[in-house]
DNA sequence: CCTTCCAAACCGACCGGTCGGTCTGTTCTA
DNA sequence: TAGAACAGACCGACCGGTCGGTTTGGAAGG
């Protein structure tokens, strides 16, 4: 029961990551059940044994798309004593490694974000992510501000800035392969605010 | 006859109008042709002879989309005397605005986003977009820079930063509609842009 | 001014093909 | 042997695009 547990929910990822691919070179619409069928090596009933239709499989796919690094930002508010400045340049290094990594996954988050303007269950996702990033943001922002390192009117107006600020970089990125230096346009992006939010000097 | 060729054109921007409603509130693939014939009160046949095909419509869409706001940007730049740090808060009131009256074909900017990835000719075509726009943007550092009014070390990576702000903000606020007060969000970015830019006190 | 004529513009029934999904089995495994 | 897992033929709706025919408005000719 353990194994066959386990057994089904392996399947269910391979069709999932399976159907990614074929989601990020193709776009959803343009892949077919058919496509995900044969590159799973299923059949077409043994595909719909373990989903019941195509959006089950895109829903399934959102459910998981940004789990890791919503991680990787909780890790780095909850890291005790570094300095806020610190942790925000760790975070951005971060954030380029992690994007350079799953380059090829960029494609579906443009589809879920086409996606998300008619499918409010998709938006939900979405800006749940995004609340939580931004949560996450605030509270080291605050952090810099109670250790005298940063000096900021709003940190929720900043915190979504910078949100917006890496996702416009992804999208430029996306739209420019192999002629867009991604990490350097982070890193500067990060260090031009934090310049802005430096405290004036007493 | 240049009646007619104006009765043309005029017919082609009518059925371009109902494709770009039809396009915002229901995607492009879910978008049929048929669709279209019922909006705009032709038929199949008449459809067909102002537009070869489903992406000849889509194509007509991308070409004529980003020119208003390249226009300003343009006269932005060539306007003489006025201090560039004012231009570029006036800019992005500019922004703010354009894309506020704009907010229900910012969907269909996803769609195109989406579709560049796969497709080369709709790439280009942002990308020359977002190239003349990083253009004349570098050309305002430039200007503030020889004023003494801003200290930059690379003009063209803060030129594409700033693209990516206002890409990703726009990005945010479709995803929250009515929700995310996106003139805030401009203006706040452009002011801490500004303050990270500002020369060091002789 | 009226008729003829022609091409641009338009009509709508129709077609080939595809797609998401179903259904009736068969195989495997515990 | 029961039920999970899979196979694959099949279905009906629908979609992009076509095609033969019709309307229309203005130029040409008398």
């Amino acid at each position: 029961m353990n194994a066959k547990a386990s057994d089904a929910e392996q399947r269910r990822a391979q069709i999932l990551m399976a159907a990614m691919e074929l989601f990020a070179s193709k776009g959803f619409s343009a892949t077919t059940m058919n496509d995900i069928v044969a590159a799973t090596g299923l059949s077409k009933g043994g595909l719909y044994w373990h989903f019941k239709s195509k959006d089950d499989i895109i829903i399934g796919i959102l459910d998981q798309f940004f789990d890791p690094e919503l991680a990787w930002m909780q890790a780095l508010v909850e890291q005790p004593g570094d300095s806020a400045v610190e942790r925000l340049r760790a975070l951005s290094a971060q954030i380029a490694t992690a994007m350079q990594s799953m380059e090829a996954l960029v494609p579906i988050m443009l589809e879920f974000f086409a996606l998300a303007v008619r499918d409010q269950q998709v938006a939900d996702t979405i800006n749940g992510y995004y609340r939580r990033y931004t949560v996450g943001l605030v509270a080291l922002l605050e952090q810099g501000q109670a250790q005298g390192e940063l000096d900021i009117a709003d940190k929720h107006t900043v915190a979504l800035n910078i949100v917006a600020q890496f996702e416009g970089l992804a999208l430029l990125w996306s739209l420019r392969p192999g002629q867009f230096d991604l990490r350097t346009h982070i890193l500067t992006a990060t260090e031009l605010l934090l310049k802005a939010l430096q405290p004036a000097p007493a």
